[in-house]
RNA sequence: CGCGGGAUGGAGCAGCCAGGUAGCUCGUCAGGCUCAUAACCUGAAGGUCGUAGGUUCAAAUCCUACUCCCGCAACCA
């Protein structure tokens, strides 16, 4: 079983379109494998407890209870909106993930992984959190953003990180793929070096936190977020679960080395210490930790970060509404290498649709069925003889396929896409030399014409299905329109030259990319 | 000396890990075609690959130093 799971998106605002990009990337991962024949569990979910959340709620009037179910609702008609189909879903409310979060804990106390102590500092009333040295502004104190700054002495809940940091380091130190990109882990390992030592806190006192889960043994605390949060990668797969909990059942999700999409952000600590350590002290064994897929940001035009106050935020559901999520998906999968950063230049949405969906590839699908209706009936034949512009389209679709695999077996998608383009792009060359609107002016031309058209729309079937992780909608379109229903379900092996029988009729050729058209402002 | 990333023709990027005549998309200019969604195809101009050294027969790629830009630095997601 391949379990691949996202991040779990804080539901203390609205999705914008690093939200999306991520759902989109693990959503096109899961549907890649699946054409691979590999079995899949997609999860993802939101994270509803903490400390902004119950702050937002306040400022509203309202429970977070209600907060969250509202904040809720827009994730998961997002990723509606998105195509992006998950199996599990997860919301840290549920009560049978607050069971596994108690059960843990009080599993890890028993084994003597946690002890309380008491801990003094520097406390921000306004933001109830303690501040660190790097706080301080350059004359030593603490600004006004924080309000209020008492010193103040809390006893809390520690887990015993520390004890668990030598084997981190021996273990990334013997995995060369463990997270990707692989510049991250050194990021990782020097992180680890610098802060070994030091235990973490995962209680908060109710007095200034009650939007989290009791602690099971201590009814005075709740459970600090991240560490709640980080257990639905296994709670909503089942880990401990009561058989009628309607679960999965874990040891065929957790099978293989699941992977977890998340962002550069909370790599560290949060997946690349706090976690690991987490499932080691669970008593996961090396092959069963996680692999960590770390993608980077869309940053606004000019590389600024997005943000509400620079007022270059984007909104998903509002691209999608105006440019489709064909060009939504398609864009955030093909202008960005995974693992690095990029810009969301809107431009270059429209761009990148126009060219490569609606010019090359739309206008291939056009040739490919409109000169099968006009000149052959709608009639695919499968013919020869092959001249070599015919076997190069073949080699063509064969290195265009397997350099797509290739790069799509490690995740990066931009390159599985252009491998795409490469076939599309020498098909229409190909066009351009065998120019069949010129030989069917002559009759004796006819199974020459049948050859070259035949080729244009095995070409068509073939990226269709290889393009299904990124555009679903689209594979199901041009199976429509090649009349070829069978085409929504092939995998990777049942694509050999020949998808389209001979003697094959098509179905009744329409735009399936239509162009982006913008009024310029004048 | 905190850590990491980046600097490649007008714009945005790939290539670097496993050195071997600099590649992609857009834009610009010229031409061709008409099957096609004002789409397609061909050709051209444009780069001392941040700077300075080093290793090598050979460096965008490896090593060293430096400059500039961005992000992060553990109890806020």
């Amino acid at each position: 079983m391949f379990y691949l799971t996202t991040a779990i998106d804080y539901t203390n605002g609205s999705p914008h379109i690093g939200h999306a990009y991520e759902k989109v990337l693990a959503d096109v991962i899961a549907r890649y494998r699946r054409l691979r024949g590999d079995e899949v569990y997609f999860l993802t979910g939101v994270d509803q407890f903490g400390q902004k959340v119950q702050q937002s709620a306040e400022k509203e009037g309202i429970t977070p209870e209600e907060f969250v179910a509202g904040t809720t609702r827009k994730f998961s008609a997002l990723w509606e909106k998105l195509s992006v189909n998950y199996d599990g879903w997860a919301e840290t409310t549920d009560k049978r993930h607050q069971a596994c979060v108690g059960a843990i804990l009080t599993e890890l106390k028993e084994q003597g992984q946690l002890y309380k102590k008491s801990h003094s500092g520097h406390y921000s009333v306004r933001q109830e959190q303690f501040l660190q040295e790097r706080d301080r502004d350059e004359a030593g104190n603490f600004g006004p953003e924080w309000g209020e700054v008492v010193e103040i002495e809390e006893e809390n809940w520690y887990f015993k990180l520390s004890d668990h940091t030598d084997w981190l380091k021996g273990f990334l130190d013997a995995q060369p793929d463990i997270i990707i990109p692989a510049f991250r882990k050194s990021e990782l390992l020097n992180a680890l070096e610098k802060n070994s030592g030091i235990d973490l806190c995962i209680s908060r006192p109710k007095e200034r936190l009650r939007w989290g889960i009791e602690f099971p043994f201590d009814e005075n605390y709740v459970t600090y977020v991240w560490f709640d949060a980080l257990i639905n990668y296994i709670s909503f797969a089942g880990y401990k679960a009561a058989p009628d909990a309607g679960l999965p059942e874990f040891e065929k999700i957790w099978s293989d080395r699941p992977l977890h999409v998340i962002g550069k952000d909370i790599l560290i600590p949060a997946h690349g210490i706090y976690w690991f350590c987490m499932l080691h002290a669970m008593g996961f064994s090396d092959a069963q930790m996680p692999r960590l897929l770390v993608h980077g940001f869309w940053n606004g035009i000019g590389g600024v970060k997005m943000s509400k106050s620079l007022g270059n935020i984007v909104d998903p559901a509002e691209l999608a509404d105006k440019f489709g999520v064909e060009a939504l998906r398609y864009f955030l999968m093909r202008d960005i290498v995974t693992g690095k950063d990029s810009e969301f230049d809107m431009e270059r949405l429209i761009m990148l649709y126009n060219t490569e969906l609606a010019n090359e590839f739309g206008n291939l699908c056009n040739r490919a069925l409109n000169m099968s209706q006009r000149f052959t009936e709608s009639v695919l034949h499968n013919v020869g003889p092959l001249e070599p512009e015919d076997i190069a389209v073949r080699t063509s679709l064969t290195e265009s396929t397997a350099a797509y695999q290739a790069a799509m077996d490690e995740f990066d998608i931009s390159k599985g896409l252009e491998a795409l383009n490469r076939h599309v792009v020498h098909c229409n060359q190909y066009a351009e030399r065998m120019k069949p609107w010129e030989l069917n002016r002559n009759p004796e031309n006819k199974d020459r014409v049948a050859t070259i058209l035949y080729h244009f729309a095995e070409s068509v079937a073939h990226v269709a299905v290889l393009i299904s992780p990124i555009l679903p909608e689209i594979t199901a379109k041009l199976a429509e329109q090649l009349n070829l229903p069978g085409l929504t379900t092939l995998k990777l092996t049942d694509l050999h030259w020949g998808l389209l029988p001979d003697g094959h009729v098509i179905g009744k050729p329409q735009p399936a990319f239509p162009r982006i058209v913008v009024e310029k402002p004048e």
